[in-house]
DNA sequence: CATATCATTATTGTATGCAAGATTAGAAAC
DNA sequence: GTTTCTAATCTTGCATACAATAATGATATG
């Protein structure tokens, strides 16, 4: 299993880098052939990445890089929202001084790539500051969930952080998070976070849509009775 | 793949039936036999399986049912909490009609069963009661995240309530829960879901560690600073 | 009697081959 | 020119075979 094992990283490496664009053919010969080995371990690492939902295994049809309509996108985004808020809950409750210096030396890092204006640079320390927070919620599983959630949005959530704008809007949330946080306000810290990447989820919604359809009438709509 | 989707859920299934214990060596050729298949599909299944945590594979050392730790299990519970609060706190902000009336068949269900203290039924119409829960959410991503969880942890879940008071607290529980989503105190609504949930996975370390270990020491303990 | 080492056995990991279903291309009909 | 049916082709699904690693048990040694 060694080798299948390998492969899923390999895989879901590549799709995360965007190598594999949500739509495109996961083709096992191909695959096989790239990383020469046979088509078995292939299929095996197939199958693993979509039973964790990153890719769309179909029944002889093949696998292909998940394309979730927007309505979806926005629900994962909403559940992601709803975890890290729970995330933030529970670090509010139990931090200790090693969580909040990791969460520290995570915003330090956002605060000089946000000044330098470095999207990339953010995008990688911002993940680490929200895994931090994971962290700090002191239940694994919980952050398990957080992490695996977090990896399947990323391709999506990378894209907006482009603007230098969102980049200080963030970094000026992440503030607000942590001071939450250390004041042990369970329900700020939860609400805090809660907004902090819901925005996320909007912005990207309204990107995805542009002028054409309303997302309102899609997924927030919903709230409606 | 279409055999090996089969074999995945007939596992899944003969594993939350109890067939297969916590710790059971799930061995491939075995189970080949018994299936009528090669050891490939298997495997593929097995894989899958493992891929979304319900089995633990390891590599060249075969597949046993996931024995996780009395504080993993806590975490579990803990993570069920807090996912099923915001099922709740969404539902009481989007609720249907459709909804509110699939919450109250399935309410009703229970609340014969709990007279009858038919414990077995009531763990069936239970299911029934939080599922129509998390479709109430409108989100249909957290509410597979439920789902899944929900049925990862089912085999813990069955054990307690075996006790006829346990039936009863639960059922009145669920009113309430009921109460707060229809009256669309979101607040409410995800406090009365999250108690309901947490109390059983309290209720089962309890059970799991007896009179030996303090859980508190364990788990619970950590949200002491 | 306990322990360590080595050979045997059993089980998993990967490759290959073939069967079956899906896709595509081409020809015929409209 | 478009559509539909059919045949060729491509891809996936499963079985089997072999290779590699882990588990087991026997034997020898302290």
């Amino acid at each position: 299993m060694s080798q299948a094992f390998r492969l899923k990283q390999s895989i879901e490496d590549a799709v995360i880098a965007g190598e594999f664009l949500p739509g495109d053919r996961l083709d096992e010969a191909s695959l096989a052939e790239r990383f020469g080995v046979s088509r078995t371990p292939i299929r095996e690492a197939l199958l693993q990445l979509g039973a964790e939902g990153f890719i769309d295994v179909r029944p002889r049809r093949g696998a292909i890089v998940s394309v979730p309509s927007p309505t979806r996108l926005f629900e994962m985004f909403e559940t992601m929202a709803e975890i890290e808020s729970a995330c933030g809950r529970l670090a509010a409750r139990r931090l200790t001084p090693d969580n909040d210096a990791a969460m520290e030396t995570a915003h330090r890092a956002c605060e000089i790539a946000a000044r330098e204006g470095d999207s990339e640079q953010y995008y990688a320390d911002n993940r680490n500051f929200h895994e931090a927070i994971y962290r700090a919620s002191r239940n694994s599983f919980l952050a398990d969930q957080a992490f695996a959630l977090h990896k399947r949005l990323s391709a999506y959530r990378r894209i907006q952080l482009r603007a230098r704008n969102r980049l200080l809007q963030s970094l000026q949330e992440h503030a607000g998070i942590l001071e939450a946080i250390r004041a042990g306000d369970e329900q700020l810290a939860a609400t805090r976070l809660h907004d902090h990447v819901l925005v996320q989820g909007e912005r990207f919604s309204d990107m995805v849509l542009g002028l054409a359809g309303d997302r309102r009438s899609d997924a927030a709509g919903r709230s409606a009775k």
